[in-house]
DNA sequence: AAAGCGTGGAC
DNA sequence: TGTCCAAGCTT
């Protein structure tokens, strides 16, 4: 089964949010920040910090001269701080190595520091109109569900999710408007959760013809947060974002009690990570400024 | 290749 | 309240 695009880009132009990465006027360098911010990360999380970081670092140059420490303050709250480190280390190659401008291909933008599978194609398609499937967890839905009939995807294969994108993508002229719609009707109507299949655009369906069969797939391990280790880094660099310098040991102590040996164990791995150093005095500081 | 990595809103 | 899940990447 396969999805029509006239549809598909019909009920975009009709439904597709007004997301403000999408204005023409957004250059590619702005276009890669949002979509490393949206690495699993609701949109509505990303748009104020976005607009805000994009009005401040406009370019991969601006980004690299602020530093690592102050780029790991403006990502606040977003969560995944690795990203914000990469998005920085990202910025320093682009501005040294390909003259502030981020790369078109898809083979270049893959060594970036933070890019992989999805967001190197999705730059390409989206900031550069490249042709290039763009497979993240939406379209992976929406294709299990439109074309092959089973509610949830299996597990992602890069090669075979590309292929199974390759085949419905339509002239090279729309196919970026394509990619995005195929993500927005997964994100808007299509959803994990609860789809609302009597707002879908699409006219086949091969889920829908084989009367919706649920999940087969086993239940997976319930995400556990409370009381682990990624809380306690959290909370940890929490406070070395609050700070404006290096904190002595004690601040960090008291920033996670009831567990003196995890704390030790989160606090190695976040030095491990390079988001948090240790100055010369054995404080601590945000990467940079120590 | 499975596991680790933040955070908060929705139900 | 607890569970699910949100435009993944890296090792």
């Amino acid at each position: 089964m396969s999805i029509r695009s006239t549809e598909l880009l019909d009920w975009y132009d009709r439904a597709g949010r007004d997301l403000p990465w999408r204005d023409p006027s957004v250059n590619a360098w702005q276009i890669l920040v949002s979509e490393i911010m949206l690495q699993q990360t609701p949109v509505a999380r990303v748009l104020p910090v976005w607009t805000a970081w994009v009005a401040r670092w406009p370019t991969a140059s601006a980004t690299a001269a602020a530093g690592p420490a102050e780029v790991l303050r403006a990502w606040g709250k977003l969560g995944y701080p690795r990203r914000a480190k990469r998005l920085h280390e990202c910025a320093v190659v682009v501005a040294r190595d390909h003259g502030d401008t981020v790369p078109a291909d898809v083979e270049t933008l893959l060594e970036l520091p933070g890019v992989g599978a999805y967001t190197a194609r999705a730059v390409a398609c989206f900031a550069y109109r490249q042709p290039v499937p763009v497979v993240d967890t939406n379209v992976r839905r929406v294709v299990a569900r439109a074309v092959h009939g089973r509610a949830e995807a299996g597990a992602p294969a890069a090669t075979r999710d590309h292929a199974d994108v390759s085949v419905l993508l339509p002239d090279d002229a729309v196919a970026p408007r394509f990619s995005a719609a195929l993500m927005e009707l997964g994100a808007l109507v299509c959803t994990a959760r609860s789809p609302d299949c009597g707002q879908c655009p699409l006219s086949s369906c091969a889920w829908r013809d084989a009367g919706y069969p649920p999940s087969t797939a086993p239940p997976r391990r319930v995400q556990r947060y409370a009381g682990t280790d990624r809380q306690v880094r959290g909370r940890l660099l929490d406070v070395l974002r609050a700070a404006d310098s290096a904190v002595p040991g004690t601040a960090l102590d008291a920033a996670w009690t009831v567990d003196a040996a995890q704390r030790d164990r989160a606090l190695a791995s976040l030095l491990a990570d390079g988001l948090v150093e240790r100055t010369r005095t054995g404080w601590y500081a945000l990467p940079g400024e120590g």
